[in-house]
DNA sequence: AAGATATTGGACTATTATAGTCCAATATCA
DNA sequence: TGATATTGGACTATAATAGTCCAATATCTT
């Protein structure tokens, strides 16, 4: 069971590769693939995820590629795990889904929801340019 | 992408259940299933687990079941955790599995393990009885 | 001793999630 | 106009999850 992705692995990587090479010239999803050991067609996949997100700009045709949308310090590892895997939950009732017939009483939740909170607050406070 | 799966989920409720209704006769599995809205083979498959990982105790036969082999206060969540999902992992890297090319200079890497280690950090502080 | 009740062990299955791949369409630069 | 990129979505293989089922064994009760 891990808690993060193999996808939202690769994005990270993605994201401080593009971090650190920061330049006016977009970089082609191609060259970034190749650059961190994402199987290419899944880094154009991964890289439109990102750019629908408004984490990532993309432009197209020739020379075209992708930037961050925005300074790495604005950028929490959360808005990526969010983006590529969806919310993160310890466990479904932490987010009220699946509401089961147990809530509110249910003791295990109570001690779950404490966990989901400090996992979500440790996400939120690491940005792009820490990491 | 939930942290904690639906037979962790029913391990824990089934130990709460044994911890509160302490006595000194076992439970059999089919009552606790009832009690607790576990699919009846299932629960015997986790309670099965639990025993041999030591957190439980059964007893065979008529009038046999199952009781808490330690009092609840020596129950942690993240043994009861492994002994059903295996170990908690952010990341399989964070357990130094799977070592990629990229260790130990990864500095995503280096942030997941501070994340791993607080994770498990929480759920080896908190023991049944505070559930 | 017999029968009922329980756990034990393992094989088996259906559904979903993960981790990709592939192809056609569109946009832009030179 | 051609080469190079992104876009969008359909498609697939493998693995994990969530159970189910059955036969064997142990123990209590009558």
């Amino acid at each position: 069971m891990e808690l993060i992705r193999e996808d939202t692995d690769y994005a990270m990587r993605a994201l401080v590769y593009l971090a650190i090479r920061r330049k006016q010239e977009p970089v082609a999803a191609k060259v970034l693939a190749k650059a961190q050991d994402i199987p290419n067609d899944f880094a154009h996949k991964i890289l439109r995820k990102l750019t629908k997100a408004g984490l990532t700009k993309s432009y197209m045709g020739s020379q075209g590629g992708f930037t961050l949308a925005r300074s790495p310090s604005q950028i929490t590892l959360l808005q990526v795990v969010e983006t590529i895997q969806g919310p993160v939950m310890v466990r479904k009732c932490c987010l009220g889904l699946d509401v089961c017939p147990r809530r509110p009483s249910c003791s295990v939740s109570v001690k779950l929801g404490e966990l989901q909170d400090s996992l979500v607050k440790f996400l939120e406070n690491i940005t792009l340019d820490e990491v």
